[in-house]
This record gives C-alpha cells, structure tokens and sequence, in this order.
DNA sequence: ATGTTGCTGTGATTCAAATCACATCTTCAC
DNA sequence: GTGAAGATGTGATTTGAATCACAGCAACAT
C-alpha cells in the first residue's frame, strides 16, 4: 500500500468497481486506470463540458448526478440525458466528432473522473473483454433512446410522461412496501424540457395522474408509485417485454 | 477455387467488403465469416423479424432496404430506423433482449446475410478490431437517434420534417449540378409514421417547402435540393457543426 | 421575520396539428 | 383498356397542447 498523490478518494473506494463497465477488470488493472484518470469536482449547476468544447473524455460519475442538453433553434433547453451516479458519458462522441454535442451541467455536487482519449483506446485494446462491455453499455442506451423515439411518436402528453416516470422509477426509485418511492432528479421545468413539453402542460398532467392514483406526491420532488403496472400500462411498453 | 453450396452471390460479392464494420478484415476472415452467415431473401413488404421473435442475429442487408417499427397503444406504427443497402441491425438487441423489440419489413426485394448470435460473439472475441468498428458504429447511430430525440422534442412539424429530409439526402442523395436528387424510401403515409404526425400535415408542409424553394418534387417520390444549407438551418442542425 | 427570488399550479385564450371528409390521381390486376 | 384499391392533396372542423397571465408557496439571504 504506498503513497499516492491523489487527492480525491477514488483510489482507496476504488470507484470504478462500481462501474459495470469495469466489471471485468481485476484489482490492479483498476488501480491502475484510477491513476491514469483526471479528477474533478463540480457544484451544483456548474457545467462539466460545454457544447462546442473539445471533449475532455470519457467521463465516469464518482458521485453526483448531471444532465446533457442542447439549447434549440427557438431557444428552449432540450434535455437528452439524465446521468445518475456511477452512470458514464463521453464515450459516444470521442468516437464521432470533433466537438462535444451537447452540454453536461451538474445537478449536484458531483466529482467525476475522466480517462483520455488515448488512455481509452488503449485499456479498449489491451483489453477486449471491455470492448464488449462498452457495446453492452451502448446497446443498452441505444434501447432506451429506441424506448424515448417511441414515446415522443405518440401523440399524447399523458404516454411520454408515463414512460419518463417509469423510467425514474427504474433509475431512481427505491421499492418498500407501499410501493417506489422517487426522488425525481429536476424541477417540473427541468422535466417539461427533458419531455419537450411546456411545464404547464407537466403540471395539469401530473395532478391527474396524481388524481388516478396512478402518482402520489409526498413533496414536489417526491412521489411514491404504488404501482409499478398501473403505470407502465399508461407509457410506451404497454403491453410490452420486460 | 473450390465448389461452395451456397446459393447467394455473397461469396463472389464478397458482399460484407462493403460493409464498413467489416472493412479491417483480410480476405481469407471475410471469406470465412461469409460461409458462416445465412443468406435469405425477401419481397417487399415481407417481414424479415416481427416483434417478439426470438433474434435471427445479426443482419447485414447486401441488397435492397427495409424499415423497423413497433405498432403504439393507439394503433399507430412507429417507424424507427431505415436501413439502406449494406446498413445491418440486430447487433444492439443481441445484446440487451431475448426478444426482437421491433419488427423490421423489407421495403422492396431485398437480400440479407445473417450471422448467428454466437459466431459474431467469437468474431468480436478473436478480432478486437472488429469490436471497435462495432462501436463506432453503434456510436453514429446514438448520434442520429439523439437527433432525432432533438427534432422531436421541438415543437412544429417543419423541424422534424427538415431534419428528416435532411437525413435522406446524406443516405439516399445523388449530388447532380441542380443540387441533391434523392428518392424516397417511404411512402407520404410512411414517412408521416417516421415522423409520428399525420399524414395530412406531413401533405402541407411538403407543398409549403416546395412553393418556399426549398425541395422540388419531379415525382412523389423523387425530390430535388437545391440548397442543402437552406434545408440545414431548418432542421435541428441549424447553427450547427458537420 | 421579512423581503426577494424562483418554483409551482391553474384559469383563459390562442394556435398548430389531428381528424374528418372527399375529390383526384396512381398503380396494378385482369 | 377498364375497374378496383391504394396513395395523395386539400378544405372544414375539432382538439390538445402552447402560450399568456397571475396568484400562492417554498427557499434563501439578510
């Protein structure tokens, strides 16, 4: 156990552990990319890449949690991404473009740690057992972007909003025993862009479906499902696997 | 040059030279892959995979195009992708699903190859350069599902409808001295389902675009650009890289 | 506690797109 | 060629969501 000159604690909590990216990897290959990464720490609402930035990276969240957005033509903040911790970004684009597409803002305190480029392609190559990892990884996002294409097809406000609460409820809800319980990660506003839709259009639907008793808030930022079908049935997998 | 019972032109072809995922490989692996793939063919408007089959593999189109589309609660069909000539599909849901999320129809007489689930799994493990192209390419169609995610999330139909024709005109576009000639690979009723708006407003807008100067129609389905720049800063792109 | 600022819900109004309805125009089979 | 089925354009009407407007609330700093 010797000395390192890292500040933050990532090498002792060995964060990427947590990471199923890294799952495959053994204790020192760990070590060994934790010494590699740049480490940084971002206050809530601080912006972690800009749109138009050269990309620092692949980016693993320590701790924290972030969103990726773009401002439209008309002006609006469209949310693409919601990233909870030991949730990753940058890897996508360190393969397509020069510029970063979008940009990444904290959503709280959060400490992120993040690999080169060059330092990327390496660990890729020497080790292939993470490659397949990462187009796993990828497979997944690519399904759930499929899921968002599909909800924003449909017509009605009431089917997106539904399959963006299950989807909180996937990522965010812990289960006890009268059903999840999510903290939602952004104001109604921050919701309304992530669905791009107004925020009063949010407001009227959300007190309906809370109305249904499909919803129950505790707090604005609280809600407990108390059941899971009721509302999957009301979003895009309606009827559907998984 | 020894006899081969295989029916399909793939091995004089060598079809899957064209396929860009493919392209690190030497002869002698592509050969091999080749005699590894099952080769079918389809009419148009045949279904290649419905949804909730039990995944074929992964499919390379070597002749022809199809779409992919899941039916919504309300009866619609949600077009998700199309696939051009030497596209290929089913590498994301081999990894993430036990079944097929979406069904995908041919859109004329088409020609796939398809590679079983486990031999692409020994060809990503024994050729990690393949791997990498497999990212890559997963990568690109992250990025034109976050696009799409963008146009659809702004609020009128002629932004969806900009972006979507603008797509067409990087896959399907024949640059001619008059501008982009591209022909459609949808019907208006079928693109309107790409779109998820009705087919009546997809009608009005494309006659609005053409009586602004932006596209020309010769036929229903063959339009004439001029001016990709004018349709770009319609679209999502608008004030935007690449 | 007090004012300031931002966040949230809700009514009234407007507006863009969906829907309905129907008249061409194509395609294609026979 | 002729008829039938499907694709397309366009008007009239309806509707769901955006926008406008504002009041109540929570969070926070002083």
């Amino acid at each position: 156990m010797e000395k390192m000159p890292i500040s933050c604690a990532c090498l002792h909590d060995l964060c990427l552990m947590k990471v199923p990216l890294f799952a495959s990897l053994d204790r020192d290959s760990l070590l060994s990319i934790t010494t590699q990464m740049r480490h940084k720490s971002y206050a809530k609402g601080e912006t972690i890449i800009r749109e138009g930035d050269h990309p620092l990276g692949f980016t693993v969240i320590q701790q924290g949690s972030a969103k990726a957005y773009r401002i439209t033509a008309d002006g609006r903040e469209q949310i693409l991404y919601i990233f909870p911790t030991h949730d990753y970004f940058g890897a996508r684009f360190l393969f397509t473009e020069e510029a970063v597409p979008y940009s990444v803002e904290a959503l709280e305190e959060t400490h992120v740690c993040i690999l080169s480029k060059p330092r990327l392609m390496e660990l890729l190559a020497s080790h292939p057992q993470v490659s397949l990892e990462l187009i796993e990884a990828m497979a997944n996002r690519m399904r759930r972007l499929e899921l968002i294409v599909q909800s924003m097809g449909g017509r009605n406000a009431e089917l997106r909003i539904a399959s963006m609460l299950l989807e909180f409820v996937d990522t965010f809800g812990t289960a006890g025993k009268e059903g999840y319980r999510v903290t939602l990660p952004l104001s109604r506003e921050g919701l309304a862009n992530y669905l791009g839709i107004a925020r009063e259009t949010l407001s009227r639907k959300l007190t309906q479906l809370e109305e249904d008793q499909v919803i129950r808030f505790l707090d604005s930022r609280t809600m407990v499902v108390p059941d899971r079908e009721a509302l999957s049935r009301l979003s895009v997998l309606s009827s559907d696997q998984l």
